[in-house]
DNA sequence: GTTATAGATGTCATCGATAACATCTATGCT
DNA sequence: AGCATAGATGTTATCGATGACATCTATAAC
């Protein structure tokens, strides 16, 4: 009845299951006839490969879990998540996901639990990860993890973009236009990329000893951006705000506008991400690009090779577009 | 050695395995005091549950398999991507994504496979499948199967968004503010959501007594929208504009203005998705809405409940903003 | 001509949970 | 008291692939 076994498939093709097994692990030690006449047979008797059976006999369930955050809204964990999915699916291992619908220990335990259930032989943890409770080390401890973060999980991998770079490209490019003081409108402070960002946007202005003004924070969205554009137009002589993401730039930019702000003419605005609209809508929007592809696909070279952490640091580059200019008068 | 398995469990909590597995089960028959005990020596082993080996004994697996798109670009996929997700989380099951690369037959027939091999009990398929195969449907015909699109595969469900109804919403609107012509950048041609909007807009236009004319193709992307834009702005007479996605329209917004038509003084623009940055870029976007979280989890209903294939259809909504308006001199 | 040796193949126990079936209490009812 | 019944628990075989080990050729090396 059910479907047909690796059993049936050798009785079919007149060998052993040992070999039809063989066959498909690809071992060099069958011969080319052989492998023929099992082909055949899986063919002929619409045979399908039983993952759970192999896992549960190997142990190795070729299987990677992926945690997300459930809200789509920000850019550049959909680009890590495309990265992840193509590296893992070449190297022959499918991706289990398992989506938290917010930022909270408690969602993340159950998460990660579920995942080790599966028997994951890796995670990729691409949500910001403040601190790790006791429950979830102990499962990372027994399955290799890498947080695509700075965070620090006693066991687990750590592959950090290092996203003060991203503040520090997008906060000098503005003083090397002249402006003498930056302004920041941040992603949410639970977010290590925002703290990172904005890290990135201080050092550089302290560096040239300028005092950074407070940070306004934001949630990645263009409303929350709208928000805060709100508050800096009414703060005379802002003439540059550096914006933790594109979206939110975009808000802030209408904000300034509505109240008569011209931009870039009157206030200059630097995003990140280098989203596909970025460059269409008005104005094209100067921001800074990382390779967040990569940046997935790399975390899982890291999971299968079990190469040390080796924290790799993508580079940030500029995309100069037209919401940048001097400031009046320079 | 290795982990814990029920039978530890079992020892340490002085009960047979199966009363282990009941427990976990949620089987009304056990007595609490049983239960609690069994749960201690969970805790206190550290015993983690083998997914592998419930689904091969018990022949389920719990799991369901989604199919996307590599390339995140459209947003409506994304979208119910989070709702297969979600609704899936809830009912227990876990999600395994298969992503391919391209819109390509052989692409498909290996995802399909691998989530085969993996035993899903389900299939979610959010990629345009204009033809089937017949060894894709050698393998829906033993997996509950749902095509997010018009599309037919013997034997799978079809959950269908009514997309011409985008269309025509989107196209009645410009039609009622005066327009006496409507022109459309279309997605590409092997989406059926393309085809089905390109259709709504036709019907909307021919019901009108008007001669629809000929549809520009993009890609969905806001380059492609530009660069049909450039090709419209060409055209004179041009005053109203239906875009099959947001991002194109914003690009079709960006060559009309290049070449001194204004949005929407000159041409009124309506686009599809309402992604967050619609009202917020400019100039804000009119564009029809639809809720494709919502029918995301639909689709993952319709699998587990096996129920019939209802081809749901999710109404649109149109946000009006400031892209529209009537043409000049009315 | 023999002995090594690699290659091709087979046998059998095993991974861990569960389905199916068997027991063994309590409790209620006549 | 005697029996039916539901609830709680235990036993055993089973799912399908694989690891470890055994066997059996050919060919190479001496």
């Amino acid at each position: 009845m059910g479907n047909p076994s690796m059993a049936d498939v050798a009785r079919a093709a007149g060998v052993s299951a040992q070999t039809v097994s063989r066959v498909f692990r690809e071992s060099p030690n069958v011969s080319p006839d052989t492998r023929r006449r099992v082909l055949a047979a899986v063919d002929e008797l619409g045979y399908r490969f039983n993952n759970a059976a192999r896992t549960l006999s190997s142990g190795r369930s070729r299987t990677i879990g992926l945690v997300l955050l459930q809200s789509g809204g920000y850019y550049s964990r959909s680009a890590v998540t495309a990265g992840v999915e193509a590296a893992a699916g070449e190297a022959g291992y499918a991706v289990s996901i398992a989506t938290i619908a917010a930022l909270d220990t408690g969602l993340m335990e159950r998460s990660l639990s579920k995942l080790a259930d599966q028997g994951v032989e890796g995670i990729v943890i691409a949500v910001p990860l403040i601190f790790a409770t006791p429950r979830m080390e102990d499962i990372t401890r027994d399955i290799p993890t890498v947080t695509l973060d700075g965070s620090r999980t006693a066991g687990a991998s750590v592959l950090g973009i290092d996203q003060r770079e991203a503040g520090r490209v997008a906060t000098q490019h503005l003083l090397d236009l002249g402006h003498r003081q930056v302004w920041h409108v941040s992603g949410p402070d639970e977010w290590i990329e925002a703290r990172q960002r904005r890290q990135g946007w201080q050092d550089c202005l302290t560096a040239a000893g300028i005092e950074p003004p407070p940070p306004l924070e934001g949630d990645w969205s263009p409303e929350s951006g709208y928000r805060q554009g709100q508050i800096v137009a009414m703060i005379p002589d802002v003439t540059a705000i550096f914006a933790a993401s594109d979206e939110m730039a975009f808000g802030v930019v209408r904000a300034l506008r509505e109240r008569g702000r011209a931009v870039p003419d009157d206030v200059s605005i630097v995003g990140v991400d280098d989203i596909a609209l970025a460059a269409y809508c008005s104005p094209p929007l100067t921001t800074v690009r990382q390779d967040f592809y990569r940046f997935g696909a790399a975390a899982v070279g890291l999971l299968l090779e079990g190469a040390g952490a080796a924290d790799s640091l993508v580079p940030a580059s500029l995309s100069v577009r037209d919401s940048t200019a001097p400031p009046r008068g320079h």
